[in-house]
DNA sequence: ATCGCTTGTGTGAACGCTCACCCTGCAACC
DNA sequence: GGTTGCAGGGTGAGCGTTCACACAAGCGAT
């Protein structure tokens, strides 16, 4: 059996008093930062805790102060970047402000294992739980259970996120719109959209600019082909796409699925971006390293995820729910969208593979 | 003041114990589910708990009992797959055995980032720490600090890992091997080696692996080209391998890199597979659906983060650590790879887009 | 009838903190 | 010179569990 050599015994907080020759008060005082110690005691203090290499112990100072300094992280679906990069800067913000996260990743957010991991998080006493999910399903289901803490949500729907639930959000229904419009300077008439999954709250977003887009435009609005996000259903819908001769540019609701569809079109011997354009979203890292490279719209995500831990902040201190501002978007303009064959380009089209 | 609707007070042991009609002792005895407890008395305590929603306090738990069901997660690099696979799967099986998950990723793994994680967890008193970390400088600062808990390591290098030390990991080795021989025995004779990053240990192994498949059937072994896993820096070794005439196929240290490679070759005119042959490494979901799809060495992340959890799980329970075995990879060809110009194929070649 | 064992249950003391309160000096004020 | 005020520090209770032990009843063996 191999002891793992721990002093025998943790020091408290009264080791650190005898040692320091004061009341477990002080050293109380002086571990919580709290006025009324002289400088000498406070040192003296300091030097016991260094010495016996004390660490208050979070389960008595919970037990008494009732807070936990520890969040609840619950997110759904198959890891992507967004999700990742999202929770990556939420638990670094939170750590650079001493709280810990407590995390319950899902691959498949349904309705028992969502009530199996609030549940845990609960019974750890959380002080709020923030969900980066895209399913509208997994937020209602959350939102139907009595939590009794904070909740905020990194949910992109307003529709689908009740009053007292907080939020943080891109603005895709903007972006959506951007990335189409851009289409149509370039003189497209015809645009199809793949979408996001079905129940996805971003592709409904997604959906919802490219069709007001068009609508401002006055252009025709195909009805939109369903995908699941993964590559392999953009795929399955650039070999039907690469069939449909009227069409000249598709919006795909996501950059994997826009690779997928990219490389459905050119196996069919539809060239891109010279016979059909196609646009991303998302912007992931891959997005400019493919041939061609990949036109599309930025979201940060690492801001996201820090203003998603703000946001929890200034919750728990009550002051009253900061701005609900969407972030917006950024266009990226790369090769995989051009002018339609024999049409005028209305506006000069960067193909360096790099944006920024 | 949006007062948060909890109950006045969360009910405790006692007031349990009272309404069932018992002591608090027996409460705890059925919460804990003891013997000796006769099935009315049980009965009429799980009543009195679910009337009164009652959650025992995980504080006060573990401030008697030093055990807080909590383990820490420590992750470093810019969110990928691999790691937010693993993760994902390694927190699913902590949930479903009712442990906690604090995690601590960060974009960087500089000492002190990883120091202050560490710290943080410990202050929580985490039963056990799981670092899933590619770089080996990040392991050894970890193994550089005092845990006093044990420690589990997603890591691939043996060299790095110290003996107290558990670990799990492919048999990076073996995978990048496999790839290689996949080459050779498509008729390549210069295969080079775009590797990962400099201090990362699977970049090591994968490297170690394409060295010594080359070694054993003696054929020549060029410098690698060191990367840095990022889709970037493969393009721009595409763009200078372009200029190599004498090699024909390239096996890369990632799917990313890989396709970032395959661009570059392209950008410069050079056809994939008929002019280089191009391999990955990890089979990412999108690997199958760029254009050509690419031929890769498939890890199970998902696996891996269920034995982390497993072999963390049977080191808590002193069960003599579990098996050290490291799980093989497995081929998969896809239409990136292909015999070279004028060769005559040593295999029969599948080219369908989608493995499994 | 006595002893012991088992089963079911209760009692009180930790665990390691924070909180509310109390105490002691010393300087400042009337 | 008495009173106040405040800086600096101490005391004891309580948070909600589990753990070690005590105890009572029932039953079989001596």
């Amino acid at each position: 059996m191999t002891q793992h050599d721990k002093q025998a015994k943790a020091a408290n907080i009264f080791d650190v008093a005898r040692l320091a020759g004061v009341s477990h008060q002080t050293v109380s005082r002086v571990i919580n930062d709290l006025p009324n110690v002289r400088p000498a005691t406070r040192d003296r203090v300091v030097k016991a805790i260094a010495q016996l290499r004390y660490v208050p112990s979070p389960a008595a100072r919970a037990l008494v102060t009732k807070r936990s300094r520890v969040l609840g992280l619950v997110s759904t679906g198959v890891p992507s970047f967004s999700v990742s990069t999202t929770a990556v800067h939420f638990t670094t913000a939170a750590r650079e402000a001493r709280y810990a996260v407590s995390a319950s990743s899902m691959v498949s957010g349904d309705a028992t294992s969502l009530r199996a991991a609030i549940e845990l998080l609960l019974g750890q006493k959380v002080e709020a739980i923030v969900v980066i999910s895209d399913e509208r399903e997994a937020l209602e289901v959350i939102q139907n259970i009595e939590l009794g803490v904070p909740l905020v949500a990194v949910a992109s729907e307003l529709a689908a996120v009740r009053e007292d639930t907080h939020q943080v959000a891109f603005n895709q229904f903007e972006g959506a719109s951007l990335a189409v419009e851009h289409l149509i300077e370039l003189g497209h008439r015809e645009i199809r959209h793949v979408s996001g999954a079905v129940g996805s709250m971003n592709a409904g977003e997604r959906e919802r600019g490219w069709r007001a887009a068009l609508a401002d435009a006055k252009l025709p609005i195909a009805p939109a082909l369903a995908g699941d996000w993964s590559p392999a259903s953009g795929y399955e819908h650039g070999l039907s796409l690469a069939g449909d001769s009227a069409m000249t540019a598709v919006f795909v609701a996501s950059d994997e699925m826009a690779l997928g569809v990219m490389h459905g079109l050119q196996s069919q011997g539809r060239r891109v971006p010279e016979d059909v354009s196609v646009m991303g979203f998302d912007d992931i890292p891959l997005a400019a390293y493919v041939n061609p490279p990949l036109s599309t719209v930025r979201l940060d995500f690492a801001t996201l995820g820090r203003d998603a831990f703000s946001l929890l902040l200034s919750v728990l201190q009550d002051e009253d729910a900061a701005d609900p501002t969407r972030r917006m978007p950024a266009l990226i303009r790369r090769a995989s969208t051009a002018p339609p064959a024999g049409a005028v380009a209305m506006q000069r089209q960067s193909v360096t593979g790099r944006a920024r």
